[in-house]
DNA sequence: CGGGAGCTTGATATGACTCAACTAGCGTGG
DNA sequence: CCACGCTAGTTGAGTCATATCAAGCTCCCG
């Protein structure tokens, strides 16, 4: 949060957080709330335990933790690591904010995987049992939560399709385009912003070694798609990196390679 | 159901099967009914359209069909298959008996994947706006509802750590294991069964070539680990395969290789 | 200024893909 | 009943992409 402050938010804290409300969040059509009427608003607001903040690596649950609540961020981001028997990880998945965390685990009644903070963030805390009981009671919220459940289907699915890929480039590129859409439904730049993961957070999601996504990135850079600084990714040409993401290898015969 | 039955089955027609409800249902622990009281199962089986018979390579649904229902095959076996806008397909998972099809399209209200049968089957069929009235009604259908939704999401994420492996042995190992598995949990020999898929779809559902399936299946029976017919299967040494699973890869210095 | 994590870059080895031929099994039709 | 053709699966040879190992670099942060 330090580096967000730093280079988003100049005063350390501003106060018009601290009354957040879902009505109010600025992430309210992306969320439970999204498509509720305001009665079933109020209801939902007077179980969510809003906007605490959560340090960079600090989890929000672990494996085997009952299953007591479902998580979104309203800013940062946060990653989900599996753990199987041997011991091995497996990230599942990136979660932006707006996006609902903790939904393993409903399986089991515990978590399967821990959700653990990528960078500094805020997230609202829903009881899963009172979120029921509410839901129960309400059938737009009920139909709600089956959408934002299913949204989070939709994202492993996607996440599946990257992973059959063979060709490391194309999982990079789709990554990345992917990362910029996720980026411009909550309102902020798609073609600009900051990858709050590690490469090597990005290599595991990809089933790639580190290395290979260093140089899938450095080719992106050099053919001129992308510029990348470190964690500062900006989308240079959205277009070739669709192609790209849809498995066309360059062959581009205009385009010069190295320093585009 | 009426029309079905006399649609599909023409003579060798079980009677029993027609007297087949959820309560009777072999499947029962295993399905939406598990754990419900005996009025909610009355409820859920009014809503219920039985065991419908399905052909091989006959779909439950198409992209984009608007999401209805969800099914659950009481016997035989689907597999659903993804498309994305470059007309690549995505093989996003398996579907045995008891284990419910068509979550996806929850999140957009229409169908993002396609479910086919691999084989000739039998499908219950759950109109969704029915079964979300009913479970608003009924606290333990709704608590079994967002169950089995969470079963389907462990499965994706089993599946993404399987994809993530690096070694196609271990894919292919794993894979074994627990396609073993489940048919031992739906109370059929976890020890000997049928794959009902081809090599090329456990291929792409791997995320490999159908020639590196079939290697490493025949590298799996030449180790003693497995026997292999065509389709059928035999596990013949579930610890050394679940050791292949875990990526301890042989070096077995007392077991030859190639028809051990 | 020093330390260290995170990242890049290089050289090399190998596992999996690709292309290709071949086989087994199965239903069809002569 | 056998020949045929078709689909599914196996097996082989060669190439290439990516993992791996190993330096070196950069940027923070103390």
């Amino acid at each position: 949060m330090r580096e967000y402050m730093a280079m988003n938010t100049p005063t350390p804290l501003d106060l018009g957080r601290l009354r957040h409300s879902c009505a109010h969040c600025s992430l309210q059509q992306l969320c439970l709330p999204a498509g509720i009427d305001a009665a079933a608003l109020q209801q939902l607001e007077r179980i969510v335990r809003r906007s605490r903040p959560v340090q960079r690596g600090e989890r929000l649950y672990r494996v085997g933790t009952p299953l007591g609540a479902v998580f979104v961020a309203s800013s940062g981001a946060f990653k989900t690591v599996g753990l199987n028997e041997s011991g091995e990880e497996t990230l599942l998945g990136f979660h932006l904010p707006g996006e609902l965390i903790g939904l393993d685990g409903l399986g089991e009644g515990a978590h399967r995987c821990e959700a653990e903070a990528l960078v500094d963030a805020q997230v609202c805390e829903v009881p899963l049992d009172q979120l029921s009981a509410v839901a129960m009671q309400l059938p737009s919220l009920h139909r709600q939560l089956l959408r934002v459940i299913g949204q989070g289907v939709d994202r492993d699915h996607d996440h599946t399709s990257l992973l059959v890929r063979r060709q490391a480039s194309e999982r990079i590129a789709l990554f990345m385009q992917g990362l910029g859409q996720r980026y411009a439904q909550i309102g902020q730049d798609g073609h600009r912003f900051r990858l709050p993961m590690s490469r090597e957070d990005i290599a595991r999601y990809l089933g790639l070694a580190l290395e290979t996504v260093s140089r899938g990135l450095g080719r992106l850079q050099d053919d001129g798609v992308i510029a990348v600084h470190g964690r500062q990714i900006q989308i240079l040409d959205p277009d070739e990196l669709a192609r790209l993401a849809q498995g066309e290898e360059d062959c581009e015969p205009a385009r010069q390679r190295r320093r585009g």
